[in-house]
DNA sequence: AAGAGTATCAACCGCTAAGCG
DNA sequence: TCGCTTAGCGGTTGATACTCT
């Protein structure tokens, strides 16, 4: 998984799944100096990724208030109304969601929502949808992760607590490297 | 038990907008 | 005003886990 592409120069970016060692050095990095330029940041903390890359990462993965887990009933009801009222501007409606990622969002619609509607439903249908997908939703609420990766068995439930510490400069470090351990 | 098919999600790509000199 | 750089967004892909036959 260390491939490495567009070996212009004696520059070389990393790209693929991203190691807990480069985690660390992103949150500990943003931790003393904040987030921002993050083209420089990539090359200020050595990490042979592109700003975009760490900027997806942070965002999506590391910030502390990043919620995992099950989209709850109430959010997937939400994102029906927003994507309804806004179509697919999915940074909007992560907006409205606390802790949500667009990616996240997006993923949910794309695999969950549109797979249904397209199974002969309607837009209309996509409420329909939301009651057995709730009901199923909440089975899973029961049976943690089931049917996620083993990655992201290690994210939900109890280990979402490492996420929501405050986030002081350092001081979710550990936190990072538990949740590592119980990934990998 | 094994292979095929399906579901899920992290990460990348390409494009546009915004900011700045 | 123009051109460059960077940030942000939405779409897409690839890897992996899970389920079915």
């Amino acid at each position: 998984m260390d491939r490495k592409v567009g070996t212009n120069e004696d520059v070389e970016v990393r790209k693929g799944p991203w190691t807990m060692e480069e985690d660390l050095i992103l949150i500990n990095y943003i931790a003393n100096h904040g987030d921002g330029v993050w083209n420089t940041l990539a090359r200020s903390a050595g990490l042979k990724r592109t700003g975009k890359s760490c900027r997806l990462r942070w965002l999506n993965y590391l910030r502390p208030d990043v919620r995992r887990g099950n989209i709850t009933p109430e959010e997937q009801l939400l994102i029906m109304e927003l994507h309804d009222r806004w179509g697919n501007r999915w940074s909007k409606i992560a907006k409205e969601l606390p802790g949500r990622t667009d990616n996240e969002i997006k993923n949910f619609w794309r695999t969950r929502v549109q797979k249904k509607s397209k199974n002969g439903e309607s837009s209309e249908g996509q409420i329909s949808m939301l009651s057995d997908e709730t009901s199923a939703m909440q089975m899973e609420d029961v049976d943690v992760g089931v049917s996620q990766t083993s990655y992201d068995q290690g994210q939900t439930s109890n280990n979402l607590d490492a996420f929501e510490i405050p986030f002081e400069p350092g001081d979710n470090l550990l936190s990072v490297e538990e949740l590592w351990a119980m990934q990998y």
